[in-house]
DNA sequence: GTGAATAGCAACTCGCCCGTATCATTTGCA
DNA sequence: TGCAAATGATACGGGCGAGTTGCTATTCAC
């Protein structure tokens, strides 16, 4: 006895191709945001359905349950984050501290992007759920970065530029030094200007090289 | 209504008010423990009532609701991780190297304690609901520590062993260095090695002394 | 055009957990 | 000794969110 006697159907029907894969993706970038701001625990379907005025149904005709619509959305954050090759090999400059500043500035760059840190400690508080996700984020994202400073340490090493010493060592004190300041600034509320991090990255760079300056 | 015709009890009554505050204890720690293990969310109120055999009843007797209780149990952890003056006093060694390697170690074992380094990610994950918490942590945790590097350094400049320096940059920079390595393996599931440990801050050390040697 | 697949909506079930209330029981403490 | 505090057992209201289903409306494919 579905009466209907009030039809509040407003719109509804088959979207183009073009339209529903549009949505989706409005759906994927919604998802990861309202993931970063409040976890998956508090997100709720419904609050992502809101968000870009969909149903439930809607999603989860795309998506299994809540935990692989997290998985898909924080896989797309992630991969969005990685560097290709290319890019990596353009920050080459012809100093070494001035390419070890670059490498710095990129990674900080990451760090202060909109919602860059949020994504690490999302990724770190959920890493019991979905270690799987954690594994993907140090592989893809943090990893290379401290491989290709290693690299490019190593070079250094070989043309006499700066001692021997354990590049894998450095390559981490090094990239630790640069995330450490911005982490604890940003995670404390403060906006750091452009200034006191030249100055921090100016810091890190010089320590690093009269460090290891060769005798 | 209540018929209540096999009643089931099997023990009850009133404690001894130590034999209460042993209890009271013993729930801050279980609560704690749950609270590092599944966060806030995931916990339930019963769950850790069953860990220390008590029912809810009991526990809201003391904790008006779940967000007090966790607040009374993080606070506590926080506070058994401060570490006293008196203790960082005795951290100082005759050599500037040696004083430094103290320090780091001391901020190692916290990390690798048995849920020190949950408890960070804790904090940082419910930063949201709880900022007072990420606030207390930040000021009797890490920045003492901190400080404490500075004010060593500073000392080390003053009486020449160093080259004058932004020693807040420096203390920062050697802080980061010192936590960076064991966190990324430890949230890796991998557990270093006291000789690797050992490795890591022997080179970090020198790093810091080699790039701050007087000219 | 016509039929079938698809996207959409709303309402529903189910289960969970917080917080409270009730009653019985034990026992510290005055 | 007797009272009241403290706790156990249990039930339950209230709320909420995950996941499901029935139905409708539209578009794609032929």
């Amino acid at each position: 006895m579905t009466d209907k006697s009030a039809p509040p159907r407003v719109r509804a029907g088959r979207p183009t191709r073009e339209q529903a894969e549009a949505r989706h993706q409005e759906l994927l970038d919604a998802a990861l945001d309202l993931f970063l701001e409040h976890g998956f625990e508090v997100t709720t379907i419904e609050m992502i359905a809101a968000r870009v005025s969909m149903t439930k149904r809607t999603i989860y005709a795309r998506h299994p349950d809540k935990a692989t619509l997290f998985r898909t959305a924080i896989q797309r954050a992630i991969e969005r984050q990685i560097v290709p090759p290319h890019v990596l090999e353009a920050l080459e400059r012809g100093k070494l501290g001035a390419t070890l500043e670059a490498i710095a500035w990129l990674r900080i760059e990451q760090i202060a992007a909109p919602h860059g840190l949020r994504l690490q400690h999302l990724i770190n508080a959920e890493s019991h759920r979905f270690p799987e996700i954690f594994t993907a984020y140090v592989e893809q994202s943090t990893r290379p970065l401290i491989d290709h400073v290693a690299a490019v340490l190593q070079r250094a090493v070989d043309a006499g530029e700066i001692a021997p010493t354990r590049v894998d060592h450095a390559a981490s004190a090094f990239m630790s030094m640069v995330v450490g300041g911005p982490v604890r600034a940003i995670v404390g509320g403060l906006a750091p200007t452009r200034q006191e991090l030249d100055e921090k990255v100016g810091f890190t760079v010089r320590l690093l090289l009269d460090g290891l300056r060769p005798r």
